[in-house]
DNA sequence: TAAATTTTCCCCACTTTCCCCCACTAATTA
DNA sequence: TAATTAGTGGGGGAAAGTGGGGAAAATTTA
C-alpha cells in the first residue's frame, strides 16, 4: 500500500525522483508505470499491474460496437503513457501532461492506496493544507465508509 | 497491452514509422499486422493473433446462409491488408486506406489495448483532446464498467 | 515479349529525442 | 564524523524518427 507525501523538483527535462520508499513497491513488485492525467489537476501513476486490474482486463472485454465506448476508450488510452524508471529512479513526464498539470519546478508525490499522484506544490498545499487542520480527516473518511459500505 | 498516443508523419510515399514501443510489442509477441478501415475514420492495426482472437475464430462460426452475414463478411475481410514492419520499422498505408481516412503528412498513432489506431491529426485532437480536459475520461471508464457488469 | 511505368523496399544520411552515466549535494545511518 | 543511500543536474552517446536515392519486383502498355 502507498502511503505519504514527499516533496520533489522536476529537472528542466521534466524527469521527477520517485521517492525510494515507493519505488521499490512498485518496481520490485510490478513492472513498468502507466502515467496519465488524472482528477483535480494531478498526474496518476498506476503500477501496470493495478491499471489493468483497475481498467484493461474489464474493458477489453468491452464491444466496441458504440461510438460512446470507443470515445472513452481513446480519451482515457490515447492520453495515457507506459513508463519505466531510468537507472536513477526517475520517471520522464511528457510535456503534454505537465502542463495539463501546470507541473513545472516544484512538485509533490503523493502515496494514495494503490497509486502515486503528482501535483504542482502550490496546488497540492491548497487541496490538502487548506481549510481546519486535519483533525476532522478521520472522520470524514469515516463517514465515507459508513456510506459506501 | 497497447497503450497512450504518438503524433507521427506519413512521407510521400505514405509510410509510418510504427514507434518503436509499439513494434517491440506487436513483431516480437505476434507476425504480421491485419490493416483495415477502423470505425469514425481512422485506420485498424491488428497483430494477426488478435485479429484471429476477435475476428476469425468466432466469424467462422457463423452460418452463411443469409446474405446479410455473407456481405458483412466480404466487407470486413475483402478490404483489409496483412503487412509487415519494413527494415527502419515503418509500413505502408495502402493509399486507398489513406484517403478514406483523410491521412496526409500529420497522423497519430494510438495504442488503444490490443490494436492501434491510425488517425488524421487534426481528427484525433477533434476526437480526443476536445471538450473538457481529461479529468473525466477515468470516470466515464468506471461508468462503462459499472453499466456492463 | 519487350519496354515503360509504377510500386515496393533496402540502404544511407540527417535530425531529434531519450536515457545512460558521471558528478555533486543533501540526508540518513552506523 | 565517516560512510552509505537518496535526490538533483547536465554532457554526450545511442537509438528513434524522417526523408530521399535507387534497385528489384510487379504491373501496365506497346
Amino acid at each position: 500500500m502507498l502511503i505519504s507525501a514527499h516533496p520533489v523538483s522536476v529537472d528542466a527535462k521534466g524527469r521527477v525522483s520517485i521517492p525510494a520508499r515507493f519505488r521499490e513497491h512498485l518496481s520490485a513488485t510490478y513492472g513498468d508505470q502507466v502515467v496519465l492525467l488524472g482528477k483535480d489537476g494531478c498526474i496518476f501513476v498506476y503500477p501496470v499491474r493495478e491499471w489493468k486490474r483497475k481498467f484493461s482486463e474489464k474493458l477489453s472485454e468491452l464491444s466496441t460496437s458504440t461510438k460512446e465506448v470507443r470515445r472513452t476508450l481513446r480519451r482515457l488510452y490515447g492520453r495515457a503513457v507506459s513508463c519505466e524508471f531510468d537507472r536513477q529512479g526517475r520517471i520522464l513526464l511528457p510535456a503534454k501532461l505537465r502542463s495539463n498539470s501546470s507541473i513545472e519546478k516544484d512538485a509533490v508525490i503523493a502515496g494514495i492506496e494503490n497509486r502515486l499522484e503528482i501535483w504542482d506544490k502550490a496546488k497540492w498545499d491548497e487541496e490538502v493544507e487548506d481549510g481546519e487542520s486535519g483533525a476532522a480527516d478521520e472522520e470524514s473518511a469515516e463517514d465515507l465508509i459508513e456510506f459506501e459500505f
